[in-house]
RNA sequence: CGCGGGGUAGAGCAGUUGGUAGCUCGUCGGGCUCAUAACCCGGAGGUCGUGUGGUUCAAGUCCCACCCCCGCAA
């Protein structure tokens, strides 16, 4: 058979691990290009700094394109001179205009952080976490035109347990999604995987985090906060404010205990031998916490620091 | 040259107008207790980021240079 060549596009870490497994299992195909989203000017003193993706292409020596836009003509001739027989296409961040997506043999392949139809979007695996879904997976798609609606061609699940970050989540999903990959790749070359079109029923939105959505309610129950806190972890992570001086802490981690403590909502109503917080149902624990400026660290060095006193207030 | 915070004991911090380096926790030893993450007593542990830098009778503290860490914003 034919040696197939697929040129890889992604820039988020979890386009990492799917990248190494194409490049681990090159001697089935040519990784012949890698696209990553251009860097731009970013982070302390505005440095422009290679993403991961772009690092690794280096190192092994693939041909790297970071461009800004597909929709220019050029930006398509370029990609078409490559002569893919497929692409594959894991946390981009780039919108593939039609003439990309129609341009290799077998089409663009996604690998999706999901369990399609639901969670489709930018932010799938920290959603799941924060509506404590019970398990997620990965869908490997064959792109359309639509916002991760295309059909789906394999998927894998894993189960998401109760003290699981997004985080966690991500790493196994990238191993899952990566495996998954390399496992039916040479199917679709061989036209032995059958495209499902996603159902209508079960599908969902998955919008990238706000900022606004980083904050604390505390008058939230502490279970929701406890999942909130877990899905944005580690980043961005989730934050509160002191209300004594403005000061943003953030949680990095925390959890829900089933006791209710006099006080006010948002209050430090303890910090021996536990740090908790009166919630709007239920008692949430901090455990590792991070003030303005400052590094992480435990619950309890902020409290010998004096950086967290007892009968503080947060407020989001 | 985006804005800002910070490097002091194993950890988290304080150190006022320069004048013998402190606090909470941990650790080690002892005590109290049926018991304890509780309480009491005692001990060890620091070239105060770097510069055989500058000012000074005297620098953790003031000045200069450099290194490193972190928050925001992107």
């Amino acid at each position: 058979m034919k040696r197939r060549k697929i040129v890889f596009m992604g820039t988020g870490p979890f386009a990492l691990a799917c990248l190494k497994a194409l490049w681990d299992g090159r001697d089935a195909w040519d990784v012949a290009a890698v696209y990553t989203k251009a860097p731009k000017k970013a982070g302390r003193g505005m440095q422009v700094r290679d993403g991961a993706v772009a690092e690794f292409a280096r190192e092994k020596g693939i041909p790297l394109v970071q461009a800004l836009t597909l929709r220019t003509e050029e930006a398509q001739a370029a990609f078409r001179a490559i002569g893919a027989d497929a692409a594959v296409v894991a946390s981009y961040g780039l919108i593939l205009p039609k003439g990309i997506l129609e341009a290799p043999a077998f089409g663009c392949v996604n690998v999706h952080g999901s369990l399609l139809p639901a969670y489709r979007g930018a932010a799938p695996v920290q959603r799941a976490v924060m509506n404590g879904e019970k398990k997620t997976g990965v869908t490997l798609m064959q792109m359309d035109e639509g916002l991760d609606t295309g059909d789906m061609l394999a998927a894998a699940e894993t189960p998401i347990s109760d003290t699981d970050t997004a985080g966690d989540v991500f790493d196994r999903l990238a191993l899952l999604g990566a495996s998954l990959l390399t496992e039916k790749l040479p199917l679709l070359f061989e036209g032995a995987l059958t495209p499902v079109p996603q159902p209508q029923e079960g599908s969902s939105y998955a919008a990238k985090i706000e900022n606004a959505e980083q904050c604390l309610d505390f008058s939230r129950p502490a279970a929701e906060l406890d999942r909130l806190v877990r899905g944005l972890s580690p980043v961005p992570g989730a934050l509160c404010h002191f209300e004594k001086d403005g000061k943003v802490l953030k949680i990095r981690a925390a959890r829900a205990v089933a006791e209710e403590h006099a006080g006010q909502i948002g209050q430090v109503v303890a910090v021996k031998p536990r740090v908790l917080v009166k919630t709007g149902a239920g008692t949430l624990e901090l455990l590792t916490v991070q003030p303005e400026g400052k590094g992480q660290m435990s619950a309890r060095d902020a409290v010998n620091g004096r950086r967290i006193v007892p009968g503080d207030r947060l407020c989001p």
